[in-house]
DNA sequence: CAATGATATTGGTCAGACCAATTATACTAA
DNA sequence: TTAGTATAATTGGTCTGACCAATATCATTG
């Protein structure tokens, strides 16, 4: 991944020097990291290559510095550093679930609305949705564009415009958190076996099984999205 | 969350002033900042701090520095949610109800997560609030303004920020739907002794209190709004 | 032994300089 | 005129060395 790269800047040089020392067993959890003019002279470069370094790590919750005491180790550098390197995104994390916990807010209960208010075509049109993507995922395609479109026009059946134009807002600022989830195909079945559960739900006109049937939906969604593994 | 806390050191005080400045649209995604020359004088700082802001706000994926060329902005998160919403919300002026029923499923779940995640320096915060909407009111002054303040508050205290953007999205298009509402100072009142109920239910940091108030609090303002009744 | 106060050490900030990459500009040649 | 190129200006990256402010250390004192 990044272990192996030329470093363009000095700062980024010294940031993995001092996580490989981390790494190698030479500073452990909850040690003092030598001071930042030692560090300077020990590496040959100057103070504000060291801060920009470690200042990098603190950004990544790897140490912490304090102020007229020193810099700590916070993480334990064995699977917390690739982690940290790879992600770097701590604040794309917290959307991503942000997001999730809004989806959560709002789709069980559009669901239900939809639910109450269903009439049969178009009850038959998240059918045809929900079985094209039946076939595409069984061609091993992709099927997230039909999923999408599902969860749109579910909006929409509830007959206020405003919930569908949200789910479009949602879709957005989803896409630009660029976590474009790669279902395996695995996952792909779970999610439309919950989709036809919620169209049953429909077809009973039942908007607490709706609500539910969606709540669960979302959750195992959520599951997928935030990387609980998905190995086979 | 963090948009109250002292900023014990300068970089941080600046990263967070610039980060205001793109929030408040000084600058916009893709735009490039001043040089980091121009900063130091501007915030009266030396050009290391400007640095160490730069870095806090490049690890967050706010900006990216480009050697020899700039600093560019490469997103506001919560300007692009907010963007997104307002974008989805302003096609056409909304059916009334349908308002309220999008606010009647989303609010009272705010006020619940609200509730779950609510500490005191907020709900200090909130209990200003209403009072100053007490005074004005018994002024016989409109409170409506304190009002929208307060329900973007409560979004705000789930430390989710996307429902802190949508209910302002959502505000925008109230305020182009509704013919504005004049409430009768009965109405205000009554308003207000439910503002009083909801944070009751914050203080006991309890959701479901919290939701049944919110529930109950919508229901009674769309009843004004709608002109039911609302006779003495 | 506990409290106190001086001193050393540490991270945070500042100033000014130079380096290196990029862009903008002016100039030359086709 | 236009294309290409050398040159200057601008920008982020790095360095140096100094001082500030918070903290720790330790000798002194009661």
């Amino acid at each position: 991944m990044d272990s192996e790269n030329p470093a363009k800047t000095v700062h980024q040089s010294v940031a993995r020097q001092i996580a490989e020392l981390i790494e190698s067993g030479d500073f452990k959890k909850g040690d003092k990291l030598p001071a930042e003019r030692a560090l300077a002279e020990r590496f040959k470069v100057s103070r504000s290559s060291i801060r920009e370094a470690i200042k990098s790590l603190a950004q990544k919750n790897l140490v912490e510095s304090r102020r007229g005491d020193g810099t700590y180790i916070l993480a334990d550098m064995d699977a917390d550093i690739f982690e940290a390197f790879t992600i770097a995104f701590s604040d794309q994390k917290k959307r991503i679930s942000d997001i999730f916990q809004f989806r959560r807010v709002i789709e069980p209960e559009i669901a239900a609305l939809a639910a109450a208010s269903m009439d049969e075509t178009t009850l038959n049109r998240l059918k045809v949705i929900v079985c094209d993507q039946q076939m595409q995922a069984q061609n091993g395609e992709n099927t997230s564009d039909l999923d999408t479109k599902l969860h749109l026009e579910i909006a929409k059946a509830t007959g206020n415009s405003i919930f569908p134009e949200m789910m479009q807002a949602l879709e957005r600022i989803m896409k630009e958190s660029r976590s474009e989830i790669l279902q395996p195909p695995k996952r792909q079945q779970t999610s439309i076996v919950a989709h036809f559960k919620i169209l049953e739900a429909f077809e009973n006109h039942n908007p607490a099984q709706a609500r539910e049937a969606m709540r669960r939906h979302i959750d195992e969604v959520e599951e997928a999205a935030t990387g609980r593994n998905s190995t086979e």
